[in-house]
DNA sequence: TGCAAAATAGCACGGTCGTTCTATTTTCAA
DNA sequence: TTGAAAATAGAACGACCGTGCTATTTTGCA
């Protein structure tokens, strides 16, 4: 009869919803850890309704289809990313200093952390096939989180913390590459060791870059 | 490299194959094309069985089951990613040169090539959180393929191509880095500059561990 | 050529999938 | 408090899945 109203109604961002929004955000937070383990392409709305302890129709209600499901998932995701790796770095002054703080954030990120591997990286692997929207939702995120990147890359340029020359779209290859194989070395290898290497592979790349060699050790 | 036991003993050359082994062959194949597209795991008996125009229960016999399908399809691919990769660098005199065609080859098998994504580096995103037999095969085709490149690596260092101080180590998670980056970038991203950037990236790297400044050009 | 053995087909089972439909419960504002 | 709207449950559908079983066809050797 008399029970307190759930004072959480909130999503992360202030602003207070109602059941079905609280429901749905839930939702989509479950999706999201099955779909970090399993990947978007073995979601299922079965599995999610287990988590959830809901019927699959009370779930599927809520998106109208599985694909509007891996979208919301793939949003979410987007949302956490620049939460945890950009926006934080966002912080740091910029130059050399936000570069780094950003590169360490994404290897944080990337990591095994026992849990919940990359859906950036599962994803393309999943979708680079396969057309559709949920491919392009991904590849939309990918490529706003890269090109943020890129800008960070041309910013330290600016400001001289990098070579004139410095030809900043080869540079954000070589650390994406960098981020990948600590991805792949880590999680599927199990090698304990990516995370070093990775963080060794930016100090290469940045020496190689004309980075001061005097770098604020992180 | 090749630590994987060849089964089918007349495979390519020279010698017959029974009916049901030319048969088991060709699925193979197909079931290897379809997995490059539609991922390992995606992999259905029902879906090979109409590309062969075999009836499932035809296709299933050969193999008792799909795991058994999937683990046939990475053994074929390591034989194919040997011949294309492994045994044509071995031709080039030791040291850079062979290091230099083993990435060559490495990259032409990776990159987009029209069709045909790469098994190791998809079937390890589907396969991180997914323990098992597939999982272990690929885990061990993969490992061999590194320790080769790895080998191939210390032989260019002895050989005297390489700083005497080079992290084969490190150096050879940076090369896959590369290869992963053009994959990623080339096939997901549809970027048409990747092959030239892990070109650009590999001469980055040779000029870090202190290979001579003439390099030959691929 | 004959005949055992191998290869393949056909069918059925239980399971999961996404989705649709309808009924029921819960929420929230007037 | 009430009533309309929103949220959820439940059952059913057709499709596909891997797999087992039993015929039937094909193969390759004696």
């Amino acid at each position: 009869m008399t029970d307190i109203p759930d004072q959480d109604a909130s999503n992360g961002r202030g602003r207070l919803m109602q059941k079905g929004q609280q429901t749905k955000s839930a939702i989509v937070d479950a999706a999201l850890g099955l779909a970090t383990q399993i990947g978007l392409e073995g979601l299922s709305i079965g599995a999610v309704a287990e988590v959830m302890q809901m019927s699959k129709s009370g779930v599927f209600a809520h998106f109208g289809s599985r694909e509007e499901l891996q979208i919301s998932v793939v949003r979410e995701y987007h949302h956490r990313f620049e939460l945890e790796v950009f926006y934080p770095a966002m912080q740091e002054t910029r130059g050399l200093p936000r570069l780094q703080a950003l590169f360490a954030n994404w290897m944080k990120r990337t990591s095994a952390e026992i849990d919940s591997g990359c859906l950036y990286i599962s994803g393309a692997a999943e979708f680079d096939d396969r057309p559709g929207p949920v491919s392009d939702a991904l590849a939309s995120s990918v490529k706003t989180w890269l090109s943020a990147l890129h800008r960070c890359v041309l910013k330290a340029r600016e400001a001289g913390h990098l070579a004139a020359n410095t030809d900043a779209a080869q540079m954000s290859f070589e650390l994406h590459g960098l981020i990948l194989a600590l991805h792949y070395e880590a999680r599927f290898l199990k090698s304990d060791k990516s995370l070093d290497r990775a963080q060794r592979g930016f100090e290469h790349i940045l020496l190689r870059y004309g980075a001061p060699s005097n770098l604020k050790k992180v």
